[in-house]
RNA sequence: GCGCCUGUGGCUCAGCUGGAUAGAGCAUCAGAUUGCGGAUCUGAGGGUCGCACGUUCAAAUCGUGCCAGGCGCACCA
């Protein structure tokens, strides 16, 4: 509703400049496009627009000059606009009137769970590809941030209209598969007494040793090396590689349920090089003659679209590398009909963004229908000092450690609160704190405050009268237009969020409309059995506050606690 | 050396499709409850927006060059 009255304000500023320019018989060649601004300072009204700032140059007249003549050629009819005033060094400010604020209140009521929902999306199909953690190991906490993000993208994509998949890409095969066979495999001969020496570059991690075991309980000492055996031969390693690379990516789909996260699809490495699509899609872009040979090995010509250097696809020992199973997989990705890609990474990969954006353009699809979103690190903090996080020494904080010391909510909360291009500094201490000092709190205090006032409204004895009955206009309080105001940017927010995939304005969007609550509630009563227009009205406004946390927290994924 | 991200009060961060007096939380200090939940509220102090040029009526925001921190630069995945 406040996006339709913007739009329409825009052209009723667009139509009056038009006029005003018409009378001084000039011949301007570009309208400045109708900037509408929000401004922060409550004194600068509901809308502002800096036009007359934008037309001075052209028109060689005073800002304040046209804005008084926009004023004067503004739609005298329009009902809405309760003031214009000129301020600073010529920005044109709108009021808008009160009465009119009042209906988002019966909107959000009517709309529900669906109030913020839009169709900007228009059904197109996305596809989100995010953790796509290697299963060598647990999830960390680096990939806890990338998986909050990436649910999240896709919740406030979804609600704005796109169709979307949710996706994790498992890289099940390569060097690093053999080597995690081989490090399991090790740890199985120590357990049946055999030493061996264990590679630099091997899977150190505790959890190695734990699989072995689960190992042996299954098949005992089947495995045992023999005399002359010093390292495993590829039947073995396959089988070791496999064993626990399935209890590793059954651990990490745990984790993931537990913290919320839910993938529509788990998409493998491996499917692509069976099903030929490998050899098939390098074979394509040879076609398209982006692929030559060069010292024994194919390369692909990503220089061709900006990339620093060109990428081996199939090695001298004509092995495909990771990076042709990705052209592949993006491929594959287009070919099952999705008409935009969001690929969430750690920040760690970034090098890798230009050959992959160039793998795009080379198969013909728009650069910008796939969007890379980088994650920067995360580091652990507790009582002020980092945790270690060295994973060559598996001394890494998985992200069930994480969970389990301060919760799905608020791991999630301090996720999502920083941009994404941001390091974030998760501290423990603060996360563990029920206090002020923790978001996540006060956000579901608010939400636990309104429901107990309906709790003690139903102890009183008092009902809601329906909706059509209320006079709104018995909200008077400046809190409580500063509420309604509030409440009416939520869906250009997340309009916002969606188009640009940030959650991160969500969270603080949130802190904000909860403060504003605290603060209403501290100072006015919402049960007044004694003046009954006003508690209904007021009573509904804090029910829409009640549905707008609801409905940005479950966006999050954080819970919504009745009681805490 | 090249590339990506970051540099904003003591701390953690918003703001970055240029706009008015640079915001929030924490911390500090001073206050508030005979009332629907004090996990709350009100107020105060605290800032050369890393530095320097440039573009503009207007720069934290755009451009260039430095400085600092993080992360990458494989015929590994």
């Amino acid at each position: 509703m406040r996006e339709k009255i913007k739009e329409e304000l825009s052209r009723k500023i667009r139509d009056a400049a038009g006029k005003y320019i018409l009378e001084l018989k000039l011949d301007l060649t570009v309208m400045p496009h109708i900037n509408l601004e929000s401004p922060k300072d409550k004194a600068h009204g509901d809308f502002a627009s800096n036009i007359a700032l934008q037309l001075s140059k052209q028109l060689k007249l005073a800002p304040r000059i046209i804005a008084e003549a926009i004023i004067k050629y503004f739609d005298p009819d329009c009902s809405w606009i309760k003031k214009k005033e000129i301020a600073g060094p010529g920005f044109i400010n709108f009021y808008l009137h009160d009465s009119w604020l009042f209906e988002i209140i019966p909107e959000v009521i009517k709309q529900k769970k669906k109030y913020g929902s839009s169709d900007i999306g228009k059904n197109q199909k996305v596809m989100v590809e995010f953790v796509s953690a290697n299963p060598t190991g647990p999830l960390h906490v680096g990939h806890g941030r990338g998986a909050v993000v990436g649910d999240v993208i896709a919740n406030i994509m979804e609600f704005a209209g796109f169709s979307v998949t949710r996706e994790f890409y498992i890289n099940d095969t390569g060097n690093q598969m053999e080597l995690l066979g081989l490090s399991a495999w090790i740890r199985y001969q120590e357990l049946l007494g055999e030493e061996i020496k264990f590679p630099d570059n091997g899977y150190k991690g505790d959890y190695i040793k734990d699989i072995a075991k689960q190992f042996f309980a299954k098949y005992k000492d089947n495995y045992k090396r023999g005399a002359k055996e010093e390292y495993p031969g590829k039947t073995n390693i396959k089988i070791f590689s496999k064993f626990t690379g399935n209890y590793i990516l059954k651990n990490i789909k745990e984790d993931l349920n537990i913290f919320g996260v839910k993938f529509d699809n788990w998409f493998t490495e491996k499917s692509l090089h069976e099903s030929g699509q490998v050899k098939s899609a390098i074979e394509e872009l040879r076609q398209k003659g982006y692929i030559y040979e060069q010292d024994g090995a194919q390369w692909f010509k990503s220089t061709v679209f900006g990339d620093d250097k060109d990428r081996v696809v199939i090695t001298k020992e004509n092995k495909t590398t990771y990076f042709a199973a990705d052209i592949a997989y993006h491929r594959n990705k287009y070919e099952r009909g999705f008409d935009k890609l969001i690929d969430i990474w750690g920040a760690d990969h970034h090098g890798y963004i230009k050959r992959v954006k160039a793998v795009v353009e080379a198969f013909g699809h728009p650069y910008d229908s796939l969007d890379i979103i980088m994650i920067q690190l995360v580091s652990l903090m507790r009582n002020g000092v980092p945790v270690s996080m060295s994973k060559r020494d598996a001394e890494f904080v998985t992200l069930k450690e994480i969970i389990d010391e301060v919760g799905s909510d608020v791991s999630r909360f301090f996720f999502l609160m920083r941009s994404c291009d941001s390091d974030l500094e998760f501290d423990l201490e603060l996360a563990k704190k029920e206090s002020m000092e923790n978001p996540v709190y006060y956000i579901q205090y608010a939400y636990a405050r309104i429901s107990s006032i309906f709790r003690e409204m139903e102890n009183q004895k008092i009902k809601l009268v329906p909706l059509s009955k209320i006079d709104f206009n018995e909200l008077k309080e400046e809190h409580e237009t500063e509420l309604v105001k509030k409440l009416a940017c939520f869906p250009g927010l997340l309009v916002q969020c969606a188009a640009a995939h940030e959650p991160h304005h969500l969270t603080k969007y949130l802190q904000e409309l909860a403060g504003i609550f605290h603060g209403y509630y501290k100072k006015h009563k919402v049960l007044l059995p004694d003046q009954k227009g006003k508690m209904q009205a007021r009573l509904y406004l804090v029910k829409s506050v009640k549905q707008v946390i609801e409905n940005g927290l479950e966006l999050m994924g954080v819970s919504l606690p009745e009681k805490m």
